[in-house]
RNA sequence: GGGGACGUAGCUCAGUUUGGUUAGAGCGCGUGCCUGUCACGCACGAGGUCGCGGGUUCGAGCCCCGUCGUCCCCGCCA
């Protein structure tokens, strides 16, 4: 194909089929550039070789599909292309078929084009063409068939659970598919395979995966789409240290199709201290710059913010921003803003310098405190401390954010790929929602509490401090993935679902089937889920899930080539029985 | 649900600050010339609902109001 010939085929008769990339006419010479998916091939056409071709490679457009039959000559020394890998050789063709033309293409079949996402995403089948593309895709398929060998390696079968299923309304919001035979009921599109997962292992399938397309009515950021594919993985009788360990092989199969080697055992992390050293519960871990709590050496202080954070159980917390004592009123601001859209109500700064410390804290603290505060988190000369004080999670996601923003500027994520992993372990099991006033699975509700509070009737006494057998995995500051060892008695789940504000009646209305099926010997199971778009993402460097989706959609829902969604006849609504409200 | 950025030629953008003659550039496209180009070169040319609607004004790409679209963020995402 376009891309493979090398030297070694010189006078080899080839026929190539593929894209006019690009025509260099000169005159009675003429070159074109010829794509398909492994590159460009050169193709010659001269007058005195061949009149007749020439004159029909003169009607040759970009991005017209033609077929090829030539000679390979190895190119004169001076005319060698050493930034192609076919750049030694060209073909001198003899015969040229036209096999489609083309109109001229909206924006240019070229890497490092800007192009504006709508237009890309409009005509997707144009975009998909660029190299990078094809080579996003081309990266996407090594790796689903690398983790279909690994795991099929380790035992795995791989099982197909149904797209059309049962609504449940805990977590996102469903995708509804409304039922013509019953008329009035839906069937709801998964969030992910969890419930038939679980029941497949109560069927005994002790290792299961599937490559599987999810779906969430939530709304899309560029890490998210509504529809998303995940590598879903559950297995019975799980050991913990075990299965770390085989997902981490799964991780560095995957990891090989870029050629990267990963150092493993992954590092672990337990939820509170990820919260507190790094103020998110994904930190980024390729640089350092973790919170530092300053309230032990304020805690005397009568700045009333602060004293006030201290008394009632909040916390002043700071990050020391290496060589940023340069930043300007200006940045400092900006930064402040990072921190208010988390929530927080002010950022102070320390800046140390060569003529000593400059505080917004000065007049509140003291000088001395300043100066005691810029000692005791060991900021150097050039250093910026930003501080946040008030309600624990709020300084943690404000530092958290400020802590990214800041490595952003500094540019400390550039340079060559780094793959820092992360396990994140001993998830809290509930979180109080102030919106629904009840406590909700942080994770999901088929999370197994840890065995002490389940015996400890912690569930019901205080479910706020019930620890999960939950754990994401991270890269890069990114979730890829998460999971679970799972409850496998019914007691424990109904247990759990009743801490959750779930009747008995809504419980049984709602996985009924799945209480059931719990009672008739089922395993210890657990697993996980991996995100394999955000692994694409972050494995082919891309600032966006779109650009490792075939045909992504945007912000909001819109697929932008076809125009879905769209209306539907009134015959097809009359059907279902549906009567769209005005 | 909330906040922010953007929308001018096929594409990427300038022009908006301070309203004023015929709205520009690069790339692409068309035609012609060109036998060693490879982001070919040179010459000429075509190409505009300044997102859309309304308002202010003698006059609006520019000011005001509304609206649509794209992107980013908070909320949301078990």
């Amino acid at each position: 194909m376009c891309g493979e010939l090398r030297a070694s085929h010189e006078g080899q008769r080839v026929t190539l089929m593929g894209w006019v990339a690009r025509r260099r006419d000169l005159g009675q010479l003429i070159f074109i550039d010829l794509r398909d998916r492994t590159g460009l091939t050169q193709i010659v056409f001269k007058t005195d070789i061949d009149r007749e071709i020439h004159e029909k490679a003169e009607q040759l457009r970009t991005e017209f599909v033609v077929a090829i039959e030539g000679t390979v000559l190895r190119r004169e020394a001076n005319t060698v292309n050493r930034n192609h890998p076919t750049g030694e050789i060209e073909v001198v063709a003899s015969l040229l078929k036209v096999l489609n033309e083309a109109q001229t293409t909206p924006f240019p079949i070229d890497d490092n084009i800007a192009t504006s996402e709508d237009i890309r995403l409009k005509y997707r089948y144009l975009d998909l063409r660029r190299p990078k593309m094809q080579a996003n895709f081309r990266q996407r398929h090594e790796v689903t068939m690398a983790a279909r060998k690994y795991l099929n390696d380790q035992g795995y079968y791989e099982i197909e659970t149904p797209f059309l299923t049962k609504s449940t309304p805990e977590g996102a919001r469903d995708y509804l598919v409304p039922s013509r035979f019953h008329r009035g009921k839906f069937y709801a599109l998964p969030q992910s395979p969890q419930l038939f997962k679980q029941l497949l292992m109560v069927s005994g399938f002790d290792k299961y995966f599937q490559i599987v397309r999810c779906f969430r009515d939530e709304d899309i950021r560029a890490d998210r789409q509504p529809e998303f594919t995940q590598i879903d993985i559950e297995h019975s009788f799980p050991h913990l240290d075990e299965f770390f360990m085989s997902i981490e092989g799964l991780i560095a199969s995957i990891f090989a199709t870029s050629r990267a080697t990963l150092s493993h055992p992954f590092p672990r992390l337990s939820y509170s201290e990820a919260m507190r050293r790094y103020g998110t519960d994904k930190p980024d871990t390729r640089f350092e710059m973790e919170i530092l709590d300053l309230g032990p050496l304020v805690g005397k202080t009568e700045f009333v913010p602060y004293r006030k954070a201290l008394d009632t159980g909040g916390v002043v917390r700071a990050i020391c921003a290496k060589g940023c004592a340069k930043y300007s009123r200006k940045q400092t601001d900006e930064l402040a803003e990072t921190a208010k859209i988390f929530g927080a109500s002010a950022l102070a700064t320390i800046k140390v310098t060569s003529e000593g410390v400059q505080s917004t804290l000065e007049k509140a603290l003291g000088k001395p405190l300043v100066v005691e505060l810029a000692a005791a988190t060991h900021a150097l000369v050039g250093d910026l401390l930003l501080i946040a004080a008030g309600e624990k999670k709020v300084v943690e996601e404000s530092l958290g954010a400020v802590r990214l923003q800041v490595a952003r500027q500094e540019k400390l994520l550039e340079g060559p790929a780094r793959w820092n992993f992360l396990w994140v372990t001993d998830f809290p099991m509930f979180e109080w929602s102030e919106t629904d006033q009840r406590f909700v699975a942080m994770h999901h509700p088929f999370t197994s509490p840890v065995e002490e509070d389940i015996e400890n009737g912690l569930i019901e006494r205080d479910p706020g401090k019930v620890r999960a057998k939950a754990y994401d995995l991270v890269l890069n500051g990114s979730e890829i993935g998460g999971g679970s060892i799972r409850i496998h008695r019914w007691d424990v789940q109904a247990r759990v679902f009743k801490a959750l504000g779930l009747s008995d009646e809504e419980a049984r209305q709602r996985f009924g089937f799945f209480l059931e099926a719990l009672q008739y010997g089922t395993p210890p199971h657990g697993g996980i889920a991996l995100g394999l778009d955000r692994i694409m993402t972050i494995l082919t460097g891309e600032p966006s899930l779109r650009s490792v989706i075939a045909f992504p959609k945007t912000a909001t829902y819109v697929d932008l080539m076809t125009e879905s969604p769209s209306p539907v006849d009134q015959h097809q609504l009359d059907e279902l029985g549906i009567v769209i409200k005005p």
